[in-house]
DNA sequence: CTTGACGTAAACAGTTCTGTTCACTTATAG
DNA sequence: CTATAAGTGAACAGAACTGTTTACGTCAAG
């Protein structure tokens, strides 16, 4: 990946998600970056490439992150326990309410500026939802069989998205510990 | 109200859900209300108090139904049973998603666009949900005491907010289902 | 040492957006 | 009948937005 397209990303998902992805103009994208237009629109076709590279580049971030907190917490037990390991997301949760780079979950808030959902960035928002459940599911199955399992998941699912919504429509910080705890009474 | 004004905000509130914030112009929302710009400012000294105005009416209608829904449950009851006067939220919610203008919660949306904890909108939003979470509040406080109280509509709360978001970015139509038994779990 | 990939700066086109203004109409209450 | 409030239509200003184009640098690899 050329650097310049690189940092464009980078720039383009911290400031879509912390001012929108309407409001924020590809202007100041490219102000901020300090990358010219003609550069930006020979790597992009247009705005809506460049919010799908910066959604994927968050996905990425998003699934390797917690791929790496199960693995770090599967190391750290003596008797490999699949909740334990499910739970983790909410520690993970919880810090990131509390960085100061928390400004909602991206997928959730360009879901609400692209409603239709034929859109590409609504399909793109949604599948990585899934993928998130998935890897829930995944954890799970050693225990139960696979319609239970699917169904936790849902729950634990239900209950990150809100999480995430009342920490930031709220600013209840806390509110990972919360989920964390009905997560636990699921099982 | 004159009618206008009125028309004007019924109008703006269902583009606004639909479409967005910044998506929705206000050439659109005077094309579809058939009403003159100049109107629109005679009444309205920006397109962010429209939009004020599209969620205090939004406010009122989600207050109103939910006092009408916990009403109507009390008095099919033989006992009175606080938990199941909270549960009707989620029927409520079924309802809602499974119509045809549930496009999600103009308050989490809106709260995604305008994500300044100290713009007017945002703490417009953030209102809303304290208010209904406080209505929660109130149905349980004849059984448990204030603390305990506190914390079970804090988490009911949470579920709802899930509910939602698991309803418009995955598509999950059946999620205030899945809410409504894990609420159950919670007493 | 030159070719080609990558990048910049700046002007420009074309659209869309919010908000203003003004001359004119309509309806109604005193 | 008339004063007043409410609304219309249309033009306009000014800003912001996406996207294009052109002419010009830089630099590493063959």
């Amino acid at each position: 990946m050329q650097p310049r397209k690189q940092h464009l990303i980078d720039t383009a998902l911290i400031l879509f998600n912390q001012f929108g992805y309407h409001a924020t103009g590809i202007d100041l994208i490219l102000a901020e970056s300090g990358v010219s237009k003609a550069t930006l629109y020979k790597h992009f076709r247009s705005k809506e490439e460049l919010i799908l590279a910066a959604l994927q580049l968050r996905h990425e971030q998003v699934v390797s992150k917690l791929q790496d907190k199960i693995e770090a917490n599967k190391q750290n037990q003596e008797k490999t326990d699949p909740v334990e390991n499910v739970l983790v997301i909410f520690d993970n949760l919880n810090e990131w309410f509390n960085s100061e780079t928390f400004f909602g979950c991206n997928f959730i808030n360009v879901s609400a500026e692209y409603a239709d959902p034929n859109h590409p960035i609504n399909i793109f928002a949604a599948k990585h939802k899934q993928v998130i459940v998935n890897m829930i599911a995944e954890q799970l199955t050693t225990k139960e069989n696979n319609q239970a399992t699917q169904q936790k998941a849902d729950q634990i699912g239900l209950l990150v998205e809100g999480a995430i919504v009342m920490a930031h429509t709220r600013g209840m910080k806390q509110s990972a510990l919360i989920a964390k705890e009905m997560a636990r009474g699921l099982f």
